[in-house]
RNA sequence: GCGGGAAUAGUGUAGUGGUUAUCACAGGGGCUUCCCAAGCCCUUAACCCGGGUUCGAAUCCCGGUUUCCGCACCA
């Protein structure tokens, strides 16, 4: 429930999402299966538009693109770090059912030596006398906990991939070859990332499977300068220490508060992305991670979060990861996985958990009219549908000619919607709630002189007059002369 | 995982042991209107799963699943 006070914007979005096909649960006629979800057929059109965005953002400043496997051996994620760093040691207290990580009841009781496997953390429980920190009782019986999928193949242990990027370093060597032994090298992949969360929530922010779109960046020596921020945004930085500053990027390198012009220069890549597809620049801020809160591999991170509910959810991070992942992988497969000669790349990873970007953009583009019907603000560009063909009404050849219209349009534009049915107010409406951000109305001076009438989503104003062979003369229905005279509140601009 | 609520058409809901399972919105068809979810008529569509108690269960009990709220977890 919440607060009586606040609103809650998770619950709507869902609502929606449910009955207009963005995404719903997996497997509801079986009951289910927490942690996952589906994407319906609007989410699935968002998505990829969403895709593509993100992608052409790295393809302008010259990125490959790859596609590796979900299945991954177990040796690749041993080198890694995962395999170790992916297996928690839990405990249970057998009086009051709580249960802990090991290392924080050893750390808790003054002890500093955490084991590393599971015979060496039963030998530290049955000699260190821990006691529940909730109800007194003696702990006993220390257990793995795997946050990563296993499977069996054969004789191998794979896992379930926890995350894009390892498909990316091990490919280095053939990756580098092909960019002909040039640094820096940007290589990005989409693809899916599985973690055994223990208590997934929260519909599509907390899943097991999950989309990810990650970029791996490699440099060419230390100095952090190969890509320079240029933009003038204002960003709401939160730093290690909690204090937060409002200044552009290139400042903030300035001000030492981000490490490198390279790191902050992808910081605002994707921070650009999260504007592209309609987050609200009130709701974004960059957080970097505490040093104790740093992954294995990461030596500085930068995740940009999201405001929903008052709450700062994760929707990205830009990590640092130095030479780790390539040295681990030179040391494991004995592989030359140098550049010129000895040396090693340094990479800056921008990652972006894509379920979460989708459902932020959303939310932030959900509004309400004054009379209560509520519409989505997408951006053109990633409006599932960007045109509607509405006949005013059926009879008097309008129907038909509206249907000859559409087909054209959907030759320029084949995501585009036909609605016959009911009132033209309620077929707006239905537009309005799916984030549409044109309908076209055929009426009687179509039949008579070749013109429609558009109507834009956010303003609901119209242009009537629109010759027919002006909308149709240009191959990007999003360019048309004909919108110009809406101004600035077009939604595509 | 633990504790506590909850689960009924696509969505939101009513229903305290016997109902033809309520209502609204949405959807489909028709009439009417003809530029912003109007009106009228018709219509599609639901008790989470499995056991139990009972002559009889949507309703009570047990188990499971899902979900929400806390706690824990979130590399």
């Amino acid at each position: 429930m919440g607060s009586v006070n606040r609103v809650d914007e998770l619950e709507p979005m869902i609502e929606l999402s449910k009955r207009r096909g963005f995404f719903w649960p997996s497997f509801s006629i079986y009951g289910g299966f927490s942690g996952l979800n589906d994407y319906g057929p609007l989410g699935t059109i968002l998505k990829s538009r969403i895709y593509l965005e993100w992608k052409n953002s790295f393809a302008r400043i010259g990125a490959i693109e790859i596609d590796s496997t979900d299945l991954t051996p177990e040796a690749v994620l041993k080198a890694s770090g995962h395999a170790d760093k992916f297996i928690d040691m839990a405990i249970t207290c057998s009086k009051c059912k709580s249960r802990y990580k090991l290392e924080n009841i050893i750390e808790s009781n003054g002890g500093s030596k955490i084991p590393e496997s599971i015979e060496e953390a039963r030998a530290t429980v049955s000699n260190g006398n821990f006691k529940c920190p909730k109800c007194g009782n003696l702990l006993a019986d220390p257990y793995e906990f795997h946050l990563m999928f296993e499977i069996r193949s054969g004789n191998e242990t794979m896992y379930l991939r926890p995350e894009t990027a390892q498909g990316i370093f091990v490919n280095f060597k053939l990756l580098l070859n092909y960019n002909r032994g040039k640094l820096p090298m940007i290589v990005i992949q989409q693809g899916k990332g599985y973690r055994n969360e223990i208590s997934p929530r929260q519909g599509v922010i907390r899943q097991k499977e999950f989309n990810m779109g990650e970029a791996e960046v490699f440099l060419d020596g230390q100095d952090g300068n190969s890509f320079i921020p240029g933009g003038d945004d204002i960003i709401l930085l939160h730093d290690m220490n909690s204090q937060d500053h409002r200044m552009d990027l290139s400042s903030a390198v300035q001000s030492r508060i981000v490490g490198s012009n390279d790191h902050a220069f992808f910081m605002e890549i994707v921070y650009r992305l999260a504007l592209k597809v309609g987050v609200d620049p009130e709701r974004l801020r960059f957080r970097q991670h505490r040093k104790d809160e740093l992954a294995h591999y990461s030596r500085e991170c930068w995740d940009l979060e999201v405001k929903i509910n008052d709450t700062w959810l994760e929707v990205a991070g830009i990590a640092d990861r130095g030479t780790y992942d390539l040295s681990r992988h030179i040391k494991e497969s004995g592989e030359n996985l140098y550049y010129e000669g000895q040396k090693i790349a340094n990479v800056i990873e921008p990652s972006i958990g894509m379920d979460r970007m989708i459902a932020a953009s959303i939310i932030s583009n959900m509004k309400k009219r004054e009379n209560g019907y509520s519409y989505l603000t997408f951006p053109a560009d990633i409006a599932p549908y960007r045109v509607a063909v509405l006949p005013l009404q059926k009879k008097d050849g309008l129907l038909e000619k509206a249907r000859d219209i559409f087909s054209k349009i959907q030759e320029i534009e084949p995501y585009s919607v036909f609605d016959e049915s009911g009132a033209i107010g309620r077929r707006y409406a239905r537009q309005d709630e799916i984030g549409t951000p044109y309908c076209i109305t055929i009426d009687y001076e179509t039949l008579e002189r070749d013109v429609v009438t558009i109507r834009e989503r956010n303003s609901t104003l119209q242009i009537r007059d629109v010759k027919v062979e002006t909308l149709l003369e240009f191959p990007l229905f999003l360019k048309n002369p004909a919108l110009k005279k809406f101004g600035s509140e077009q939604p595509g601009q």
